[in-house]
DNA sequence: GGCCAGGCTAGCA
DNA sequence: TGCTAGCATGGC
């Protein structure tokens, strides 16, 4: 068995954070005895961990000892997806003075953005959510890594591990037909999977290049439009300064916020981000957060 | 029952 | 280059 304690940087609320990901991210995220639990990949190897915060760390369990490599390597992978070394103390100095998002900002605070475990995860879990409640988009990320992802088993119960792209790339189109996927979607999810094993696709190279880089090299992609993008950005890759103008969730909540009865415009969406730059992940992150916890009125 | 979902593509003008 | 129907189904 092995043991880690992570310190964040800077106001951190686990209790916001992990609200979240048991609201949002079931398939990923399991709550048991007041932990969450779920399985990362060190390497190629599957593991079992168990989270929780002990008021000031966030501590880890692993049921089989790592050797001190991979100690390390976990420890770099759930610093980067807990997003613990984010100092957000910048982001609300900047904030605290806005009479629209002062508030439900404050009323968040500590609240940060949860990584997807790897940019093919954020990818494959985006272009399954396009255009569909998030629900819906919940029930087939789950049958997908249902028919295609390895199983662990875990203090006796069976936890799913989220397919590799080798594993997806077998399936055919009709499987995920069957799985209630439309036909161009079944295409777009199965074929960036064959795009990626067969070496054509390789994000691990996204990692060293700008924003704007990474939207030239993805938009050509068949799925991929610029929103995709921009949440790989944001939900894969943790970059600060990302604000989907065209979303309809976020021009929602801003709706809500200004009280307007119209969705503002996607110009106008933009021109209002400019204002919370370089923090505009941020800003998107608690306003989508706002949206999911008020209820749905006029 | 109808319209909207944290979009995107292909086909048409 | 710009516009829009169609997608597959759940939720409200």
């Amino acid at each position: 068995m092995t043991r880690l304690e992570l310190a964040p940087t800077g106001i951190y609320s686990f209790e916001e954070t992990s609200r979240r990901l048991t609201q949002f991210e079931k398939s990923a995220y399991q709550e048991r005895d007041g932990r969450l639990v779920r399985t990362l990949c060190i390497g190629a190897k599957p593991i079992a961990v168990e989270l929780w915060w002990t008021g000031n760390a966030l501590a880890v369990e692993i049921g089989e000892d790592l050797s001190p490599i991979e100690m390390e390597e976990l420890t770099k992978i759930l610093r980067r997806m807990f997003s613990l070394d984010v100092d957000l103390t910048p982001f609300y100095h900047r904030i605290d003075g806005d009479p629209d998002l002062g508030q439900l900002v404050r009323e968040r605070r500590g609240l940060h953005v949860v990584l997807d475990a790897s940019p093919y995860e954020c990818l494959i879990k985006t272009i399954v959510s396009q255009q569909l409640n998030l629900s819906f988009a919940g029930t087939l990320i789950r049958r997908l890594i249902e028919i295609s992802g390895e199983r662990l088993s875990h203090r006796g119960e069976e936890l799913l591990v989220f397919p590799t792209p080798a594993q997806i790339a077998k399936l055919s189109y009709e499987d995920l037909q069957q799985l209630q996927f439309n036909r161009r979607k079944a295409e777009y999810v199965i074929d960036l999977s064959r795009n990626v094993v067969d070496g054509s696709l390789d994000l691990g190279k996204l990692e060293s290049l700008s924003d704007d880089e990474i939207v030239k090299k993805m938009l050509p992609l068949r799925g991929v439009g610029r929103w995709t993008i921009e949440c790989l950005l944001l939900f894969g890759m943790g970059r600060p300064d990302l604000f989907p103008a065209a979303d309809i969730g976020l021009r929602n909540a801003l709706r809500k916020v200004y009280g307007t009865v119209e969705q503002p415009s996607e110009e106008e969406v933009r021109r209002l981000g400019e204002a919370w730059s370089p923090w505009r992940s941020y800003a998107v992150f608690y306003l989508w957060d706002y949206l999911s916890t008020t209820k749905k009125s006029s």
